[in-house]
DNA sequence: AAATATTCCAACCGCAACACG
DNA sequence: ACGTGTTGCGGTTGGAATATT
C-alpha cells in the first residue's frame, strides 16, 4: 500500500486527543484507531500492574505464547499493547531470572514438590496456584483452545473443574480446586460430596454452566477460570 | 554539570484475516 | 471466485525520561 505523504505521524498532542475532526483527518485511520484503542478509549487502565495481573500475564504467556490480544481479553481494562510492553520490559526478564534460579535449585526442590499437599496449608494460595498451573500438563495452545473432553464441577458447585487427560484447572477456591484437580488428573473418581451423575458431560447442570462460562465467540475455555 | 547508557512505552510497520461489493 | 478496502495483531523502533558514570 502506498503511504500517503501528507499524513502526520509521531506522538499525539493533547489537542489531537480532543478528537477534533481537523486533527484526526491529518492522521491515518489506522493511527487514529490505535490511539483510541490504547489510550483514549474509556475504562482503560494504564501502568501499575497488580501482583495478580502480573501472575496472570506470566501464566497465560506460558500457555498462550505472545498472543497479547488473547491475554488482554482476560485482563479487564488492559490493552494488548500495554501488556506486551510490560512483558517485554519487565516480566520477561523476571521470568528468565526466576527460571535460572529454579533450575539452579532443581535438586533441592524435587523433594519439596513431592510433599506439597502436606505443606500447602500455610502457603500463599495465589502463588501456589501459579506454581501448579505452570507445572500442569498444559503445554500447547491446542490444549487450551478445545474444551476438555471431560469435565465436572467441584463439590461446592461454584468451582468449575475441567478434567481430561491433558489438563485441569480450578477457579475460585484455589487450593481446594487444585488439589481436587491433582486427584482427578491421576484418576478421575468420586470424591466426597460430588454428584457425578449430575455433573457429567451433557447433563443439564453441565450445559447450564458451560453456557455461562464458555464464550463461543472467543472460542476459549479458561475464561471462567481467571 | 555534562555526557553516556539504559529503560520504558507510544506508535509505526507489515502481514493476515475478514468484510463487502 | 475475485479484488479491494478495512481491521486486528504481533514485532519492532524512535525518542523521551531516567539512571549512571
Amino acid at each position: 500500500m502506498v503511504r500517503q505523504p501528507y499524513l502526520k505521524k509521531g506522538t499525539w498532542s493533547r489537542d489531537e486527543d480532543q478528537a477534533d475532526c481537523l486533527y484526526w483527518l491529518q492522521r491515518s485511520g489506522k493511527s487514529s484507531r490505535l490511539r483510541w484503542m490504547n489510550y483514549l478509549r474509556p475504562n482503560i487502565r494504564r501502568g501499575n500492574f497488580t501482583r495478580e495481573e502480573e501472575e496472570t500475564i506470566v501464566r497465560l504467556q506460558k500457555t498462550l505464547g505472545n498472543r497479547w490480544s488473547a491475554i488482554a481479553a482476560r485482563l479487564p481494562q488492559r490493552t494488548d499493547n500495554d501488556i506486551k510492553n510490560y512483558w517485554n520490559t519487565r516480566l520477561k526478564k523476571r521470568v528468565i531470572s526466576e527460571n535460572k534460579n529454579s533450575t539452579a535449585a532443581t535438586t533441592s526442590t524435587t523433594e519439596t514438590n513431592s510433599s506439597m499437599v502436606e505443606n500447602s496449608s500455610g502457603a500463599d494460595s495465589s502463588s501456589m496456584l501459579t506454581n501448579i498451573l505452570l507445572d500442569s500438563p498444559v503445554s500447547t495452545i491446542d490444549d487450551l483452545l478445545e474444551p476438555p473432553a471431560y469435565s465436572c464441577f467441584s463439590p461446592s458447585g461454584s468451582d468449575l473443574v475441567a478434567v481430561d487427560d491433558k489438563y485441569s484447572m480450578g477457579t475460585d477456591n484455589y487450593l481446594v480446586s487444585c488439589w481436587e484437580t491433582q486427584s482427578y488428573l491421576e484418576q478421575p473418581q468420586m470424591i466426597e460430596g460430588l454428584d457425578w451423575e449430575a455433573v457429567l458431560p451433557n447433563s443439564e447442570l453441565w450445559h447450564s454452566h458451560h453456557q455461562q462460562c464458555y464464550d463461543p465467540l472467543d472460542d476459549f475455555w479458561i475464561n471462567p477460570l481467571i
